[in-house]
DNA sequence: GATGGGCGTGAGAGCGCTCTCCCAATCCTG
DNA sequence: CAGGATTGGGAGAGCGCTCTCACGCCCATC
């Protein structure tokens, strides 16, 4: 149960510690037979490096930070576990650590103090309110950083995003070719790029579509429904900008004797667990969540990798994945 | 942008090294004047310790990990949220940080030597499978670790659970009260602590109770609730081991012509948000996952503080949430 | 006025690792 | 075979912090 340390398995293995140290951190340029006892003594005595103190020397932490709204935003939303997993799939063959940080009183400030004491290598910014003065902080001091989703305002900072004007488009597609006569759409906040640009895509698809307002919430999706049909009783074909809000919609067209997706067909966006717990399922736009937040996590992997190297933004494509719904 | 040290802080405050560190740790003993002299240094030069250093002489990693199933076993599991807000509350004030590792190849394993080789105080291990050795194993290296979810198997480990046997009765009781005279339930895995006990305190409540069984999962939710009807075609209440089931079922018995509640009363397990999701949202058995993985937090730093201290099972008390399918 | 006990402070020894030298040994080349 | 080039290994200096220990200093005690 006593620690081993470098020192002890290069005593055990008849090197010196710097040798020792080579071993255990790969480096060329060892005698096979020096690197065979010094990997017999690492095993036979158990010995595992001391991450403080090879942090202390290096300078890394080798850990990453994934700063998230709190629970109440994130409630809901489908998507953490596939963030996170996403992230981990890149991050843990390397050793790095992920460390989780929900929005509270101070996290934000606390992120940032990490970063800058090595505590934290980089940070990934979930869900990031456009007023929010971290991001600009933090490529102000050349930190690491990447975003989840475009920025509001551009700015010189590393994001990751889906394509949400083709995904709008690919929605309005849908609902063309479903022969909808009346069509609508249910919108995201219009503070935010994900709601602006899902509305735009939508329109430059379908021009004379009629527009209801909410705000991605399921609350939200029943409310804008009843107002949508209290407008607009002929409606056909809505495109929902979030399956959560599409969730919260569908029982009130049922409600009002229309089934969907006989005499309304849905389309939504996500592909969330809401898209299945929906009756009927939803049809949906897709963005692949893990494989954006493995490539998050690979874009702050290269930063921290070479620092000051240019920002770069990649954009997925959305595909619809077409179920009950419309 | 140059690191500033405590040696740094010493020499403007005009102390030793050793002064400095104690104003910083909030030691007693420290003159009045000189700990002013010393926070004014600190603020002036914006220094943050390092915490690799003082974690290589403290032994402490101030860091614990939270070990969670995979993607897929997550996925639709609504807690993920509230487990990280509800560990984060207690964890954040400590400037202790939440390590996310999700099951892969490997990961275990990853988690043993990060607790041994100091770069994690101590884990949580949630939805762990009853034929995993780790836990044992790090029960038996003597090292801080507290489950969620009473084990399968007795051991001696610290857990913290919901009263599963009482949350089975508060429903059982419910679809007693509503009147209904042919009961059944669909239950989850009999092979998992929850799914026994659920099924164990409903039977308690409504002895004759029609048993079918499920898996937690939704697709089980929709074959258990096809078989129900086939062979017990005039049951008018089920209690569903989890909302994710029940989500699932409902839609059978609608498509089967039978109205939740008015023919069939429907009483869920977790008021997950699969419970919103349901039409008609579900009435189901809370149990308070943020307040459990608070205090599972708070059991785990107990643990670290004071080792070799005695195992402890805290069990928390469910409640009904009422709402409209049952 | 000498003695004992606190208490606050500074000096310095590590914590376990990496990495830069520097030296020795081996190799190649003319 | 001499000279330089190349390579592998060891010594040792830190990285920034905490914490023990010993040293003053001041006050209470006899």
């Amino acid at each position: 149960m006593k620690r081993v340390t470098l020192e002890e398995v290069a005593r055990v293995a008849g090197v010196s510690r710097a040798t020792a140290s080579r071993v255990v951190n790969g480096a060329s340029s060892v005698d096979e037979s020096l690197r065979h006892a010094v990997q017999k003594a690492i095993s036979s005595t158990g010995y595992l490096p001391n991450i403080a103190a090879r942090s202390l020397v290096t300078r890394r932490a080798d850990a990453i930070g994934l700063l998230l709204p709190d629970e109440r935003r994130m409630d809901g939303d489908p998507h953490l576990a596939s963030v996170v997993s996403g992230v981990t799939r890149v991050v843990r063959p390397l050793g790095i650590h992920l460390v989780l940080m929900m929005t509270g009183p101070g996290t934000r400030e606390q992120a940032m103090s990490d970063l800058r004491c090595g505590r934290l290598d980089g940070v990934i910014l979930v869900h990031t309110d456009p007023a929010d003065p971290v991001p600009g902080q933090l490529i102000a001091a050349g930190l690491p950083v990447v975003l989840a989703g475009r920025p509001l305002r551009p700015m010189p900072i590393t994001y990751v995003d889906v394509n949400q004007t083709a995904g709008a488009a690919l929605a309005g597609r849908r609902l063309k070719s479903l022969q909808c006569n009346r069509i609508a759409t249910i919108t995201g906040p219009q503070d935010t790029p994900a709601g602006q640009d899902r509305l735009a895509g939508f329109l430059a698809e379908v021009p004379d579509a009629v527009v209801v307002h909410g705000d991605f919430t399921r609350q939200s999706g029943v409310a804008a429904m009843e107002r949508l049909i209290g407008c607009c009783p002929d409606v056909d074909g809505v495109f929902i900008a979030s399956d959560l809000m599409a969730n919260g919609a569908i029982p009130v067209l049922h409600r009002s004797g229309r089934k969907v997706p006989d005499d309304v067909a849905i389309v939504g966006f996500d592909d969330s667990s809401a898209a299945l717990t929906s009756e009927p399922e939803l049809t949906t736009v897709r963005q692949p969540i893990s494989d954006m937040a493995a490539e998050m996590a690979r874009q702050l992997l290269r930063q921290i990798g070479e620092p000051r190297t240019p920002v770069t933004s990649v954009v997925f494509e959305p595909s619809l994945v077409v179920r009950d719904s419309g």
